[in-house]
DNA sequence: ATTTTTTTCGATAGACCTATTGAAAAAAAG
DNA sequence: CTTTTTTTCAATAGGTCTATCGAAAAAAAT
């Protein structure tokens, strides 16, 4: 006879597991229609379920949205932050950095692809901890070009705010370069970013 | 008496006129709601008309978002034809490019935003014209780059191809660079793209 | 002032969409 | 096998949206 306590998590397990299906079905019709293009019928649809049978996993479209965002940003800020406190040099933390970002684009694509273009659609009540995320975010990242500043790795004449956009952009683009036929794959992209940002922002 | 031709041609200016006007209000919409979040209810609002009356103007909400995005680009193609054909130095041509692209940014900012993001939601029969027009402008923009290249101006490790797709992104995200608070304006945002490229692509 | 042309409008058909609800089906437990 | 719990479903209320149409209003021409 199983214990009580074991039961009840196990069906929660086999809920949650069947939640994740659907989050994973929501994040690619996001991504791929938008989250206004895209309806709670299309989710269904491809997960081959009633539509109405999908609010037994979430309240309200708005609520399915916020999920995928906050499942597509998991780690992180932990991550870069593991990064910028380790005891790499500023040189290494961008290649790091930069890597890290777009290891998503790879292991989770929708989830990334809804998280960078329909974040914005989220009501701004949804928003408030996805935008504290983003702001500690870019700080962290910042913070690494700031440091390499003052360690005398990279030029004084860096507009560190400037560079963490233009790093960041280029990341969040990375999705679609891999899509336009030709093959790079996320290591030559992640490596070209950050040559091509060190070659000129290094000292010499 | 006015000359017959003229009469009507002066009407057709003044529909012309409210036309653009009309497509002012849409490019605000989309760009602020995207365009599945947009209705034509919002393009009248804006107006102060009725949603009916748009329909006067344009035959259907597609062929509006079509409009909006070949205005955005007018003229993007044979800016850049005029600067990769000049005889500047392959590092003038990039300076020249990147403002020329980020330029409607400060003119049509709707219309620029309208294009970068929602392009993907024009119905495929009418992006055929605007997909050939990106497919040439980046060729145009990597010509520059693998002309450098050629010239010695260039390392011959660049990759042309991905180059491009970085400056061509970073210029696409700079309209979120000038909201973000710190208020740089297009020029500064032009000049760092420049010069972060520049600095690391040079031979020395 | 009257006629013609241009522009706007109200009403609405016809879709589609989100979210709810109570019931049915399926699965698990007893 | 029966009961309980979990999961799915059909039906639908209530809302929004695009596009059409004939009429009205406004403007221009005669």
């Amino acid at each position: 006879m199983p214990d009580g306590l074991d039961r009840i998590s196990r069906k929660k397990e086999k809920y949650r597991r069947r939640q994740v299906e659907v989050f994973n079905a929501a994040a690619a019709v996001f991504a791929e229609k938008g989250y206004h293009g895209a309806s709670t019928g299309d989710i269904a649809t491809k997960l081959g379920i009633a539509q109405s049978s999908l609010y037994y996993y979430f309240k309200s479209k708005d609520e399915a949205l916020e999920m995928v965002c906050l499942e597509g940003t998991k780690g992180y800020v932990e991550r870069l932050k593991v990064i910028v406190e380790s005891s790499l040099t500023p040189a290494q933390k961008i290649r790091g950095a930069i890597l890290s970002h777009i290891q998503p684009i790879d292991t989770i694509p929708d989830y990334f692809r809804t998280f960078t273009e329909e974040l914005r659609y989220l009501p701004r009540s949804r928003r408030k901890m996805l935008n504290q995320m983003i702001s500690d975010y870019n700080k962290l990242m910042e913070r690494i070009l700031a440091d390499g500043v003052a360690n005398k790795t990279f030029k004084t004449s860096l507009d560190c705010h400037l560079a963490m956009l233009q790093l960041i952009s280029q990341c969040n683009e990375a999705p679609q370069w891999i899509s336009s036929k030709t093959g790079y794959n996320l290591e030559e992209i992640a490596t070209s970013i950050a040559d091509n940002f060190l070659l000129g922002a290094t000292r010499r």
